[in-house]
DNA sequence: GTATGATTGAAACAAGCGTTTGAGCAGAGG
DNA sequence: CCTCTGCTCAAACGCTTGTTTCAATCATAC
């Protein structure tokens, strides 16, 4: 019917994954839905798994080189310095939700999708998943160690993961706050203004005193 | 044999719904590796979803008790000042952390699994479930509120949120990025610590310039 | 010692899963 | 006109799932 079947499998298959979970969506959930056969998945895309990369891959691909965009604009507008640390943190959270503006409700079940596939997929498909993210992290880590040289190694490791957790969190939770009540309610833009000071806030507290062999430091 | 049926299947249950995700586990992984009958499970809790709520409140009634007295003691500490960020913050964050040190690996994987529980259960289940943590949301919302009286009531929800979302976050990839690289390895202790400050300067971040009616600021 | 109530065990249940099969259809190329 | 290619379809495959059944077993109390 109408278009063509593979994009209104992944499109099916891409709400129905952000909405109620990887393992928890049937192929026929997504077929009947569809209304396209059952076997179809399997012809288009081989397996369960290789559909559920395929619908990640068409939406993360442009986010990430948008991500790397970003940065080399605000490098090269920095010129020898670093850039400011808000613009880098800016660069790498406003693609995923630009993409919410620029797709709506589809992209807003992404953003669900990926704040999850962390915790729904196994360990071999989160590696070959995250390939898609190495040159993004290797980008990012060095342009954050230039513009935050107090921090070590490892700090910097621990606070990039604490943003990334802020961001995915708020991916998947933001629509369950929003919709709790109107006191919440806000533009994604709004959103993700105040998620980038966080970040930048927190990104910029003054490095941990580490007090070396002892323990007993929080009680 | 050995201890009572109930709790080898909670212990095997929380150690493998941490691992694998809830929905990814069957009850024949958990019975088999607990050496008991598939049946018992049903018998003792009645269903796998019970399961899951029984394996989550044994763990987290008593990681939400600490939160209340820690920031019972913060409050009378502070006398009629409010108590300082950092203080609210800790009290917050630190119990599931001390739980890992505690409960060693059975802890650990706990934690995985609370970072999971938010995108591998249905609304509903979710719903009952966060009903444990209504007098502690509730609570700390409070204390905040006193905290940064600059802060509107919707950018302290988000920050909340984001808050929520780097530690559910550390708890799930956390054990993962420790074993990327013994450059990360840090004791749970000092991971906390860094998360405190990460998210009391977060927090403590100035409040977003509100432009009415407008949409252009991101570009 | 026997009755009672709680627990365990092997087996089966119906339902759902992802995947495969092979016949059928449409349209383009020779 | 025929054949080839790309695609769709209903049906079935084998397997796993959560749950139930009911007899066997256990510990305890009379």
């Amino acid at each position: 019917m109408a278009i063509d079947t593979r994009d209104r499998i992944l499109d099916v298959a891409e709400r129905m994954f952000g909405e109620r979970g990887f393992p928890a969506t049937s192929l026929r959930d997504i077929t009947t839905e569809a209304g396209v056969n059952v076997a179809s998945v399997n012809y288009h895309f081989g397996s369960k798994e290789a559909l559920l990369a395929e619908v990640l891959e068409r939406r993360l691909k442009p986010i990430n080189e948008r991500r790397l965009e970003l940065l080399d604009v605000a490098e090269a507008r920095a010129g020898n310095e670093p850039p400011a640390l808000e613009a880098i943190i800016r660069a790498f959270l406003s693609p995923p939700f630009h993409s919410q503006r620029v797709w709506g409700e589809k992209g807003r079940s992404f953003l669900r999708l990926v704040g999850r596939i962390h915790s729904e997929t196994n360990e071999e498909f989160r590696a070959t998943f995250m390939k898609q993210f190495d040159a993004v992290i290797q980008r990012f880590t060095t342009a954050l160690r230039r513009a935050l040289p107090d921090l070590d190694e490892a700090d910097l490791s621990w606070r990039m993961l604490f943003m990334v957790g802020s961001m995915a969190f708020t991916m998947s939770w933001g629509p369950t706050l929003v919709s709790r009540g109107p006191r919440v309610a806000r533009d994604p833009e709004d959103v993700l203004e105040s998620l980038v000071l966080y970040a930048a806030a927190g990104m910029a507290a003054p490095a941990p005193l580490r007090v070396p062999a002892m323990t007993g430091t929080g009680r």
